[in-house]
DNA sequence: GCCATGACGACCT
DNA sequence: CAGGTCGCCATGG
C-alpha cells in the first residue's frame, strides 16, 4: 500500500465516525495496521493536520481525550453541539471511543 | 544518509 | 494528575 493510498484509507475510516463518538490517533492506526503494514499513531497525527480538512477531524483526539492545541475550542464546541460526553476540555473516551466492526 | 520535527502513545516518576 | 523518556513512520533540510 502506497502513502497515497494510505492517506486515502485513513480519511475514509474518518468518515465512519459516527457523531457524538470518536476514536483516537493510535485506534485508527490499529484499524489499518494489518491491511497498510503501518501502524504510528503519529503518522496518523500528521496526516490529519494535512489532509483533515475535509472529513470530521475533530472526531479523531488523543489516547487521552484530548484536542490539538490549535483547535481545542472549536473541537470542544463542534462537540457540545452533537452530544459528545466530556470530561472538563476532553471527551469521556470509556463511553465515546468508537471502532469499526 | 543523518538529523530534527510532528493534531501520538505506553509506561514510569 | 503532571511531566519526562523512548518508540513509532514520514517528510523536509
Amino acid at each position: 500500500m502506497t502513502p497515497e493510498e494510505y492517506v486515502e484509507a485513513v480519511l475514509a475510516l474518518v468518515e465512519r465516525i459516527p457523531p457524538g463518538r470518536v476514536m483516537s490517533y493510535g485506534a485508527v492506526a490499529d484499524a489499518l495496521a494489518e491491511k497498510s503494514g503501518r501502524n504510528s499513531a503519529r503518522l496518523v497525527g500528521t496526516i490529519m493536520a494535512k489532509h483533515g480538512g475535509s472529513v470530521p477531524w475533530h472526531r479523531v483526539v488523543t489516547s487521552a481525550g484530548a484536542f490539538p492545541r490549535r483547535h481545542v475550542g472549536l473541537a470542544t464546541a463542534l462537540h457540545r453541539k452533537e452530544g459528545t460526553p466530556l470530561r472538563g476540555d476532553r471527551v469521556n473516551m470509556r463511553s465515546a471511543a468508537w471502532f469499526p466492526g
